[in-house]
DNA sequence: CGGCATCCGTTCCGATACTG
DNA sequence: CAGTATCGGAACGGATGCCG
């Protein structure tokens, strides 16, 4: 990097601690939250990273209409997706992945990954401490 | 992959809506809590990823002791950390990063580069939907 | 179809006080 | 020093009903 270049990314020494802290934690709220990492894994699998909102709702067991709704627009408000209403009867609404919310399926799919790597020792973990 | 292998990683056609979403839920509310990706950070900084009780609530502005407690209790249970206690006055206890700990590390930094390379593109969006 | 408004139980988490 | 115990406000999220 140039010197005198405004370094744009969080080193690790300060990601904790510094006013940055406050960006991590407020996108770890936001993916971390109970439907946003389903939402978005849906909407990439999707054709063109596009589905209309009973799509949605039929690809993710268990999520309310409101939390769909609650959850696409905070992924909204954040650049993630786009929201596009067709004036027809019955309504249409389609979502679609924003370039910055397809930016974030690689970091999130290396997350996913580890879960599948490492779920099972996890478990045993948990099932060790539990069992005192 | 072999036939007949049992697949341990979860594909990304099976992340929503099978069982093993609950997998995926679970450790995301683990790391999506409001601190303990900076306690692993924090860990993950220190010599040998070790540090005592105290270190880790100056490291971490803002974190009450209470809250340093529960989630250093919880990645314990999960096999991300170990505590170990020393008996001597004043009491000393230390926690470290298991190598399972430490295999999160990877993963975590990509999402914090994330939030590094695109958090002011987050805002911008944000503060162009709040103005309507 | 794709919402929104309301209610309401549960969980989270900060503050505070106390302890071996 | 490194906790534990308790309280209370706030936020999360499910259920339900209504609506253009």
């Amino acid at each position: 990097m140039k010197k005198g270049m405004k370094n744009k990314n969080f080193s690790p020494e300060t990601v904790c601690g510094s006013e940055d802290a406050a960006a991590i934690r407020e996108m770890m709220t936001r993916i971390g939250d109970k439907w946003s990492i389903f939402l978005i894994c849906s909407l990439s699998k999707t054709p063109n990273q596009r589905a209309r909102f009973s799509e949605l709702e039929r690809t993710i067991p268990g999520i309310s209409q409101r939390m769909l709704t609650t959850t696409l627009r905070h992924l909204e408000r954040d650049g993630l997706v786009t929201r596009e209403v067709f004036p027809e009867v019955p309504p249409r609404v389609e979502y679609e992945l924003t370039d910055l919310g397809r930016s974030l399926l690689l970091p999130m799919q290396a997350l996913v990954d580890w879960v599948g790597n490492h779920w099972s020792a996890v478990k045993k973990a948990r099932s060790k401490v539990d069992d005192k």
